[in-house]
DNA sequence: GACAAATAATTTGTCATACAAATCTAAAAT
DNA sequence: ATTTTAGATTTGTATGACAAATTATTTGTC
C-alpha cells in the first residue's frame, strides 16, 4: 500500500528560521558589516516569539555567521576560517587511531612535497624570515620538551602551506597538521626524538625554499616524511612481520 | 600605562554551557548514542534557567554533535560527515571567484594525479563499477544539459577520491569539487563543452584505474585537467597577453 | 501470568512577561 | 564645539505556562 512521507513537521521553528536566515546571508543579501534587524523586529517578520528567534541565532552565532553584541544589535560576521577549519579538526582529534595515523601519513608523503615545489616557487622575504625564526628556535630550544617540539613541526609545516600562496591549501591542512602532536604523543613516546635528522632535513628543506629551488624542497620534504614514518611504522608495530 | 585586560565577561552564560558539554562529549565521558540529562535536571547542574541552557543545546544540535528529540531527550550524535565539509563548502562557495577559481584548479591539479594514482593502487570492483556507470550515464547524456554534465564530473571524481581509500581525502577533495558546477556556470557559460574530449580522457582514466595502472592514472589525470584548464584560462581572460 | 489498550507522567517546543546589563542616542551643561 | 548626563534601545537571563511528542505506568481482558 502506497503510504505518503510525512510532511515536514519534525522540524523545529528555530531550525527552519535558521536556515532561512543562513540563506539570506549565503545569497549575499546580507553582507559582513551588516546589521540585522533587531530581535524584537525579526520576531514580527517571522511571527514567532523571542526564544524561538533567540535559539535560532545562537545557532547562526556558533556556525560563525553572525555575532551578536549585548545591548548593540546583530551583525553579520566577515566568514571566519576558524569555523572552517575546527570541524574538519574536531572530527579527526576524535578519530585518531593507529589507522587514521598512518592515513594521515600517506596523505602527507603525497600532497606536502608538492606543497613544498609551489612554496619554494611563491615564497616572499616574510615567509623565509618566519621559517628561519622558527628553526632557530627549535634549535635552541631544550631537547626534552617534547610539546614545544611537536607545536614547532606543526608551525614549520604549515607556514610552508602559508608560503605557498593558495589559501586552500592552509585551509585543508591545517586540520591534519594540527594532529601533529597528538600523533607525537601517541607515536614518539618512548622513543627519544630524531631531533637530529629532523633538523638537518628542516635546513635543506629551508634552504630549498630559500633558493626557490622547488625540485630540492619537494625531495627534501619527501625525505623528511620518509624520516618520520620509520619511527612511527616501528612504533605502531606494523612491520613486525617485515623485520 | 599599564592596563588591565578585560576579564572574561564578553562570553555569554550559553555559549559557556555550550563549550562545557561540547568537551565532554570531545573527551568521550559521553558517547555517540548516549542520552544526555534531560533539561530540567541539567538546568539545575549548570544552575542556570531553560532559556540559557536551550540555546546552548541548539547551538550544539547545528554542530552536529547532539541531536534533541522532543519527548524523548537529548542524545549524543554519530558525528555526520555533512558537518564536516559543510562549512568549508560554504566557505568556498561564498568566496569564489576568478581569483579563487584558478586557486583551486593549481591544487587540483597538484593533488588529483596522486589520488588517482592511489585510486589505481586501491580500487576494489565497486569502484571500478562506480566509475563504469557513471561514465555510461554521461555518453548517453544530452549534450545540452550543462547541469547534469557538471554533477558527473562532480561525481567521477568523487568516485575516484573514494577508490583511494583514504577517507581524509575525501573529506579534504569534497568541498573543492563540490564547486565544479558553480565553475563550469561561471567559466564554461558560453564555451559549448568539450564533451567528446572529456569523455576521451574519462576513459583512459578509468582504464588506468580498472587495470590498476598508477602511472596512466595519473598521467590521465594530469591531461585531463590540463584539457579542463585551457577553456578556464580563456574565459578567464588571464592569457590575453600570451595569445 | 501475558498481552493490549488506555491513562498518566515525563520531556522537549514555543510563547509571554519581566528585569538586568551593555550600548547607543540625544538632550543638557560647560 | 565638546563633554556629561540621562534616557531609550537592545541583547542576556530568569520564570512560569501550556502544547506536543514520547515514554512509563496502570488498567482491563483473556
Amino acid at each position: 500500500m502506497y503510504t505518503f512521507s510525512r510532511v515536514g513537521n519534525t522540524e523545529t521553528l528555530s531550525s527552519k528560521i535558521q536556515s532561512e536566515i543562513e540563506e539570506s546571508i549565503l545569497q549575499k543579501k546580507f553582507v559582513p558589516g551588516d546589521k540585522l534587524p533587531t530581535e524584537k523586529e525579526m520576531c514580527e517578520m517571522f511571527g514567532v516569539s523571542r526564544t524561538a528567534l533567540r535559539e535560532a541565532l545562537q545557532m547562526l552565532s556558533i556556525q560563525g555567521l553572525i555575532s551578536i553584541r549585548k545591548g548593540s544589535g546583530i551583525y553579520v560576521s566577515e566568514y571566519n576560517l576558524t569555523n572552517v577549519v575546527k570541524p574538519m579538526s574536531q572530527y579527526l582529534q576524535m578519530n585518531l587511531d593507529d589507522a587514521l595515523i598512518l592515513k594521515v601519513q600517506e596523505l602527507r608523503k603525497m600532497f606536502e612535497p608538492q606543497i613544498a615545489w609551489l612554496a619554494a616557487a611563491n615564497r616572499d622575504e616574510i615567509d623565509v624570515k618566519k621559517l628561519e625564526d622558527n628553526l632557530s628556535d627549535f634549535m635552541k630550544n631544550d631537547n626534552q620538551n617534547a610539546d614545544q617540539q611537536s607545536e614547532f613541526d606543526q608551525n614549520f609545516h604549515l607556514t610552508i602551506c602559508e608560503a605557498a600562496k593558495n589559501p586552500i591549501i592552509v585551509l585543508q591542512m591545517a586540520p591534519i597538521l594540527r594532529l601533529i602532536p597528538s600523533i607525537r604523543t601517541i607515536v614518539y613516546k618512548k622513543v627519544d626524538a630524531a631531533k637530529s635528522e629532523a633538523i638537518e632535513s628542516y635546513e635543506q628543506l629551508l634552504k630549498a625554499i630559500r633558493d626557490q629551488d622547488g625540485g630540492g624542497a619537494s625531495e627534501a620534504m619527501i625525505r623528511h616524511l620518509h624520516g618520520t614514518e620509520e619511527y612511527e611504522l616501528i612504533c605502531l608495530n606494523k612491520i613486525s612481520s617485515k623485520t
